[in-house]
DNA sequence: CATGAATGAGACTTCATTCAT
DNA sequence: CATGAATGAAGTCTCATTCAT
């Protein structure tokens, strides 16, 4: 092997590993500043700020802002929907699928906002994302429930409900130091499945 | 009396009233707005647009695009909350509270952003009249409780969880047409008490 | 009449007075610009720079760099279309056309770019407005020609070659201090009509 | 011989060779692109796509973008020089110069932008070439027409007259498929000559 | 007060050019 | 020399806000 061909090589590994390394730089600062400040008043500016590279960079890993929201979106998406479908194929009954949905969503929201510097406000837009995990959702949902589901049941009322505490209770998770994710999934799970009263009487 | 006067007082009326109109319509158009667009994709130009004013005279009667939204927010808690209060006052049990605040709520928002000529959409960015809200939620939910409310009990992850319920459920309720909002909140009080399963059963 | 109506009045009148002329301001600095620097290479501060007026004020009066630069030609071919019709009708042999159309057109170069400041350099990049004064000269050498014109006689090479000689001797007459479009225009009549050695052997 | 020499020698070889050839083939592309988008609309990134080399490459043969745009014109003019000193010397008479010229010029414009793959559309910006050929036209006209010329005769508008039907006639020329310069050259060299009254009476 | 044109900061994006490998 | 990612100046355009009338 010539020595030319290996430093070619090792010359692309580099490179590559730097590509990488700088398109995760941007992600993660993209999901910071977006968690942080929206996605409208989040500047281009403000996420290759937090970076250690020049404005136009930004451009040779994204080809605009929207793309870089919709590329989290769909990371966020992909990384969800298969730990939704796992449980969904392993859950015996609605307990133990909660749990296991649940608690996998707020750990997720921890890694992926936990250490946020600002405010960690998650102020997700009604994307594409979010309709495909709505209704992955209420899929799971009707096919646990199966039998106990009465015919005249609202699905989208139910899954609006179960998603609504999720996240807000998810939301409020994190405001915590430290957050406890399985803290408070035992506790949406709870509520979701016993109603408020019963959380009440013992957290 | 001279009709000088007359005249001036008149005149004083009238001014007066164009004053209040000419406010109204500014909120109301911004409420549109902001409901459609979110903060930051909403223009002031896009408010003013919906009224027959000229640019130039919303800065008479808001300070600043940030000001006019945080009277709306203020007026929207303050419309609130003294339904709040009032139920809060009146209710005897969990139950009634619930169904007459989350009663309340919807009609609510089928009133605020029913009639949105586009995408019902909304989108509520977390500012400081939904702290308001929360606070108030927890208190009277921790006061109505009472004795139910174990001492290690986590007020705050269940007032979360009762407000994400209202929330979500109320936005699925918002893109129905027409949208229920007496079925809805039915819904929505029975899976706060009772949890999803009790809810599946039936609708 | 009520002097509050005489102001109003009185003020409609200035402030379209004051946007006519800051409209054509901006105008004549966008031909001087497109003029000495090309379209692709003139940018809109540079126009906005020669008028005493700001940046954003351009959008107020054009949607687009691109919109004005059509504005230019569309006014451009506007002004000189009447000319060439009338030309056309007038007209009773090729010579007196000729004369006619080449003289408008040269007295138009000079009021056009007579006064840029820097090189008056025409570099007409190829719009739709040219394509129109092409097929219009085309039309009118067709008509005027009429039992002269051989049946395989090229005309649009005929045009090709009217309009070249005008455009380039119109040129080189921009170049000089002062310029002289009735020389000229004789000059590139007699080219047209008799040939350069016609034309060399006396201007 | 030491075989190492031999293999630098056949190293240098072939490394003269790629260099020329790379060299060869930037012009070539970036000619391309300046006809299809002008001088300013033309990126090095335009011009390096339409090669199989790196962007950074360009500059290894070329200092700027407008370097390449001056080496393109004074390849042009280099190329088109002799063309018009051997015609100029050879030529008896005013009419066989012309036809000399002008054909050779149309030769050239179709080898040159003939191929363009997009809209084969002459956009030259008036570059210190042009102005070299214009002299230079100018000089031999004057030369050749010797004691013909009167000594009032404007040489620099006869010269853009002569010039202005070439080039003019030349773009319609590029316009037709296939482009036809031999009888393009017959028609501009009898226009110029004669007139347009003799062009038309039989193409 | 109403008007609406003017303002200029700042947003997104492109691109000629550099440079480490 | 070739490579191609990095750079940052500069371009087009938007928009909250001001101000003369």
């Amino acid at each position: 092997m010539s020595s030319v061909t290996d430093i070619a090589i090792a010359e692309a590994g580099r490179r590559a590993r730097t590509k990488a390394r700088n398109q995760e730089a941007i992600l993660a600062a993209a999901r910071q500043v977006f968690a942080e400040l929206g996605y409208e008043a989040a500047s281009v500016r403000d996420i290759i700020r937090r970076t250690d590279l020049a404005s136009g960079t930004f451009y040779n890993y994204f080809r605009s802002k929207e793309a870089i929201a919709r590329a989290l979106a769909a990371d966020a998406a992909e990384r969800l929907r298969p730990i939704l479908r796992a449980e969904r194929d392993r859950a015996a009954d609605l307990e133990g699928w909660l749990d296991g949905v649940i608690r996998a969503y707020f750990r997720f929201l921890v890694e992926e906002y936990g250490r946020a510097a600002g405010l960690p406000q998650v102020r997700v837009d009604a994307t594409p994302a979010q309709r495909a995990v709505f209704e992955e959702v209420r899929e799971s949902l009707t096919r646990i429930l199966g039998d106990q589901l009465a015919p005249q049941a609202d699905t989208a009322y139910l899954t609006a409900g179960a998603i609504g505490i999720a996240r807000h209770v998810g939301e409020q998770m994190l405001r915590r130091a430290p957050p406890d994710p399985d803290g408070a999934a035992r506790f949406a799970v709870r509520l979701i499945l016993h109603g408020l009263p019963a959380v009440a009487r013992g957290a």
